[in-house]
DNA sequence: GCAATAGTGTCTATTAGACAATATGGG
DNA sequence: CCCATATTGTCTAATAGACACTATTGC
């Protein structure tokens, strides 16, 4: 065994799984690990790449999901691949990093056979220390995302299927951590193939209703 | 080594290699494989990843260019990590994509001992088919080079220590294959913090001559 | 009418693109 | 002086940010 650990790294996926929570924040999944390595350790949820059953890293990120969460098909993007020697206990590995988001209707993530507990945590100031290099994978993962928001992807995956603009600014204000102008916000949506209108309205509390909108489907992010 | 092969994907890292030629065209290195699997096939650079000798996948990549070019530190950024059961004859395998920027005044790359042959190419249409997927690994690495650009970042690690504002101007068109704005393009080098004047100055032909720029040290990109 | 939010309009400072004008060397 | 390029300046359209204004519902 330890003659195939020199020949063949560790290879496995890791995953910042976002959400916003009722008050609209964003929120990153940990989990506090129950088996080896480092069991009781917050990390990202993770694991091994099987050849036997996955046809690709992204199959093995979204195994990791299914395992953690109910959603079917969270919206998955590659950030990074992290490599050496030291950063796993187990020897050298190979771990890809993926950030996917949950659409903030969805049942919240549960806790798995082999987990002993999980946390949404703020990803900004998680209230863990986290494992092997995971603290840096989950800056690098926010850094990633609002980097797209800046550029003017929209979080439309963050959002249940049908949604307001206003809904829509929240979930960027979220991922940025500032606010946003409206005026602004609604112009450049404007120019946004992404999303279109939906002829139904919004009609909840005291406040004027409200356009709803739903993704244009086959987009990405 | 059936067995070992289902348990442990191929590990290896693919650089494309880009540099400009003589007349300021952006070219790519590609090699004709001598050795299994795909002999004679051309395709990127690449090797596997060797545990015992490489710290870390970009390690991976700087061996596979030392054995390819005379360059001794090129500047090298990660792309992506392709993975799948089918994309290498081998076996699964897990591929991490770089690209890696070659000054033009550098030694031109070498044919190595496991190389049938070398070519410097145009990486949008490059002369011969390539191999695995490596067709699509290179669009994927000019593309993210050009969104570098795009995005105001310096091609500096594609010129020779000191060069001239035009030199720089053509490094630039020649990665995103459009010609650029002179007044515009000076404009924004006057917020750029990442080279600096050298006192020298540049006396070549009839022209008038030019002020020489450097790189400031310790830059990303 | 009032509260609260949806949705629109306006003004301005900044910027990118196009392009003109000037500067400076060799021959 | 002429040529070729370096370097700078100018004009304009487009854009982002700030902020004010109007619209529409429930109560």
């Amino acid at each position: 065994m330890s003659e195939s650990k020199r020949l063949y790294p560790i290879v496995n996926a890791d995953v910042a799984l976002f959400t916003l929570d009722a008050e609209s924040r964003l929120r990153v999944l940990l989990i506090q690990r129950a088996n080896n390595p480092a069991p009781k350790g917050w990390a990202l949820p993770g694991g091994l790449l099987n050849p036997e059953v996955d046809n690709s890293l992204d199959d093995t990120a979204l195994r990791v999901l299914a395992s953690k969460t109910q959603v079917a098909l969270p919206h998955l993007e590659q950030v990074v691949t992290h490599s050496g020697p030291d950063r796993d206990p187990r020897g050298w590995s190979v771990s890809t990093l993926y950030y996917a988001l949950l659409p903030s209707n969805q049942v919240p993530a549960v806790a798995g056979n082999k987990t002993e507990a999980i946390e949404w945590a703020d990803p900004e100031k998680p209230g863990h220390r986290l494992g092997f290099d995971h603290a840096q994978m989950l800056a690098k993962a926010l850094a990633t995302l609002r980097d797209k928001v800046v550029r003017g992807a929209l979080p439309l995956h963050l959002l249940p299927p049908q949604f307001t603009i206003t809904e829509l600014q929240r979930a960027c204000e979220a991922i940025l951590g500032h606010e946003l102008d409206k005026g602004a916000f609604r112009r450049q949506l404007k120019n946004s193939v992404a999303m279109e209108e939906v002829p139904g309205e919004f009609v909840r509390g005291p406040p004027r209703p409200a356009q709803l909108f739903r993704a244009v489907p086959n987009l990405p992010f």
